[in-house]
DNA sequence: GCATGTCGCGCACGCTGTACCCTAAGGTAG
DNA sequence: CTACCTTAGGGTACAGCGTGCGCGACATGC
């Protein structure tokens, strides 16, 4: 009803009426929670940061998360549900398929990896819990008794959260730095060579890696690691 | 030469002579760190509370120290000391042994698997490369070729940090409530199972352990997964 | 004797998470 | 229409954090 905005005399005094619908929701702050740890790390996060980025005080949030831990386990939970459920088939394909997309989101959240630390895998987000299901289900129908799946999906699982971790980390500390990845591989390096001295086998493979592409390398330990433990958890099954 | 002490002419003005050498070293800082940690668990380690358990100023630490993230990677480093290297024999019994002692050390210093995922796998503590140097070692000496024999470690390394990850975040949830894991696992059990309910496999996994003792039950995981990724890595040397 | 360097201390700054209380805006009941 | 209650958001305040800086006390070399 825009009637009574005649009386009023000045603009100034208008009471502006908003607050249709709340400004804040849950939802919309663990959003702009993951937005922030992208874009700044997990240092960056503060509540007062993340308030204001939504134009809403620090404690206002507390409104809708009791604290800092319950919004990083959200925005945890959050980040699973991009993860795509392929459709069933031959269950390595499969599996394969889940680990990559889960490697993916690790690096491209790399905070994930230290909240994991924090966190376990065995967190009760719907989202963790219904990529679970999922693989239980996917080595259930490969002939996995039910207990032996269970194990077998933590096998996999630890596994992928292991190597990412570390990859994350990198990328992390690099972000950091400010630097390329060029530039800060470069200026480690020899740091790196000259802890390495001592120990024969590890100077031969860091000799072997100069001037190597990371991140493909990085890969394809990732794949091989991957196919082993496939390959070994297939062994049970002939 | 005491003789000078005479000549003070009263107590209060006496110039207390100590420091002989110095009460704070690096090695003590990290020490004590790594025993605060264990006791009372990453959220309370600050410097203060540091300082204060070595009788000194939180900011002396800092002659010692560059800052807190590197107190940090030393206290993760000496953790590494702890493990014992084996004597080499049979390859796959020479790298369970390690991998036990992994998820041994990290289980016993939980804070630990957090820390990892901040700092990554390839971190340059001399006690962290001796250790993968001894397992680059077992994999050549067992016929792998250098560059895969790498890979293999860091699979088999990602899989225990994986896996202790899990456990070690769980043990300090339990530490952190004040309750014994019998207690904390059944105040727990009523959201869990809830949690689970639209997921049958899931559902059922947890009726069949209900009551079952977990610890034992994360031992008989660890060895399995374990286990197959050795499997997995012995069909390469067929 | 003095100069120089090392060790530990205290203060101060800017920042953190969050408990507590206040205000303003609907919604509902009378 | 009024009276009340709930609910969203804001402001203030507190205890604690990491750490830069400058100080005095001491050990050592000339």
């Amino acid at each position: 009803m825009p009637e009574d905005d005649k009386q009023i005399p000045s603009v100034w005094a208008r009471p502006r009426k908003e607050r249709q619908q709340p400004l804040l929701t849950r939802e919309s702050i663990v959003a702009e929670a993951v937005r922030l740890l992208d874009e700044e790390g997990a240092d960056n996060l503060s509540m007062r940061r993340l308030g204001s980025r939504l134009g809403a005080g620090a404690t206002s949030l507390y409104r809708h998360v009791a604290n800092k831990d319950e919004l990083l386990e959200l925005a945890l939970d959050a980040v699973h549900g991009e993860l795509p459920l392929p459709g069933t088939g031959e269950w390595r394909a499969t599996m394969s398929e889940v680990a990559r997309a889960l490697r993916a989101t690790i690096l491209r959240h790399p905070w994930l990896a230290a909240k994991l630390g924090e966190a376990g895998l065995a967190y009760l987000g719907p989202n963790m819990l219904r990529q679970s299901e999922f693989m239980l289900g996917v080595m259930e129908d490969a002939g996995f008794p039910p207990a032996e799946a269970d194990m077998a999906v933590t096998t996999v699982t630890a596994y992928v959260v292991g190597v990412s971790t570390g990859e994350a980390a990198w990328l992390s500390m690099v972000a950091r730095s400010g630097q390329s990845e060029q530039e800060w591989t470069e200026r480690l390096w020899p740091a790196a060579e000259r802890a390495v001295q001592d120990f024969p086998r590890l100077r031969a493979r860091y000799a072997a890696q100069r001037g190597g592409d990371t991140s493909s390398s990085n890969e394809e330990t990732f794949e091989y690691g991957l196919q082993r433990v496939l390959d070994g958890l297939q062994t049970r099954l002939g």
